[in-house]
DNA sequence: CGTAGTCTTGAATTTTGTCAACAGTAGTGG
DNA sequence: CCACTACTGTTGACAAAATTCAAGACTACG
């Protein structure tokens, strides 16, 4: 087991009210201190854990960045998401007791390791934390179905301007800038992710530079003209 | 209001083991039944749930067939799922107290109505309860997974062919034909599914007959060559 | 029986993918 | 610390796939 266990509380992470132990009053949070009682740190390009594995914990991303990926019988490969600081990793493996995907970390992580059992007996005794779970799964569900309308809506300008646009705005929400950002994906998984190849993503980059609506070398990303990234998502309402 | 009340008991529904009280014992399903105090008829046609509207239910497909979809500001729609007896619809609304897509009966339905704030009170009483509500959220999430794979990696043919294979096995698992099968939603809202335009996928079940895997009349289609769908699914693994 | 909706098919066009060459970058080990 | 190497990213030319537009046939419903 490479799992380093380090012994943490919720109660006083900066992160809490992004996380799963939102909105809970000293005593739940005192309980939930108990029942999240170690850390895993996550070596970039290794995973959290990977399909088949037993499902037993869900994970909060303390710090780092990962994605998650779908694999076929016959090679084909999916990213279904990106997941950072203070969102919620394993939900896919509860129906079966099985994970359904891999989460590998995109850069050096560690994560909160938060028992299942342990989450549905504490949400037994809190509502409010009972009721988080259940609005933490449904807004995975929102999620996806958002993915499911750009893979299948939408051409690939479109689809890279509503990444960069979901990106920047995630990382606005935990204190970044909203005009620059550091991609920690390569442009294959990108295109995973998105449904398109490796160059077509580098193309369409391309064009958002000549089109003067963003700034990039390499994996920075500089967004001159979020207007303009808007107006090719949603061509109609913005004009 | 146009619901139609009708008192029933989950006790004595043939779908208990497809639905969300599988697994329950007497006791429990004595509960269930107080929760699930009514019934809603559905019109072909009509919402059962609209993107916006107040979140209060969750609700059991009881008879009948849907289809969600979501859609954005400029009139873009995307159908994100079917839901066939047995299946549940509404987990979207959880996250934000509203619906963030519309659920659609594609021919007149009928569904038990599940209260959620009741569904949350009897889940913190029963382990087997809170836990199958888990299960079913995370199925709807390792779904909307498969659906990004397909949407993101797969070529009109092998979505089709993906996508048929997944009607039938659900299908068979409620009863019906290994092999038959009638569409109950067109070909357009099959292509905003699977993320292509109407003709092709009228080119696509012509393709298919050609090839000798189905027949196609019009809704009615079935299925000559399941080994024949399953290659084009999944070249490699099948030669 | 008529009409609106649904489905099929063809031809031209657009979009994206494929293949290939090359350039830039980061990490490794001497 | 530098050079090597593997990985990542860009760009061009061409090919393949899917969309668009259009015409017409079929079907089901009132």
């Amino acid at each position: 087991m490479d799992a380093q266990s380090i012994k943490v509380a919720c109660s006083s992470c900066n992160l809490r009210e992004l996380c799963l132990p939102m909105g809970l009053n000293v005593e739940e949070m005192d309980k939930m201190d108990n029942v999240i009682s170690s850390r895993r740190r996550i070596k970039r390009g290794t995973a959290l854990f990977s399909t088949g594995e037993k499902f037993t914990s869900l994970y909060a991303v303390r710090s780092g960045f990962f994605k998650t990926c779908v694999t076929t019988a016959d090679g084909r490969d999916q990213v279904t998401g990106f997941q950072m600081t203070g969102e919620i990793l394993g939900m896919d493996g509860i129906v079966n007791d099985l994970h359904s995907c891999d989460a590998v970390a995109l850069e050096d992580a560690e994560v909160c390791v938060m028992p299942f059992d342990q989450i549905e007996e504490l949400s037994r005794e809190f509502t409010t934390l009972q009721h988080h779970v259940h609005k933490i799964m449904s807004r995975e569900i929102v999620r996806d179905h958002s993915v499911m309308l750009l893979l299948g809506s939408m051409r690939a300008e479109e689809r890279l301007a509503a990444f960069l646009l979901n990106l920047v705005q995630r990382l606005h929400a935990r204190g970044f800038s909203q005009s620059e950002l550091i991609l920690r994906m390569t442009r294959e998984e990108i295109g995973s992710y998105l449904g398109m190849k490796l160059e077509t993503v580098s193309r369409t980059f391309s064009k958002f530079v000549e089109d003067g609506i963003i700034d990039v070398k390499q994996r920075y990303v500089h967004i001159k003209d979020t207007d303009g990234l808007r107006r090719i998502v949603n061509p109609q309402t913005c004009g």
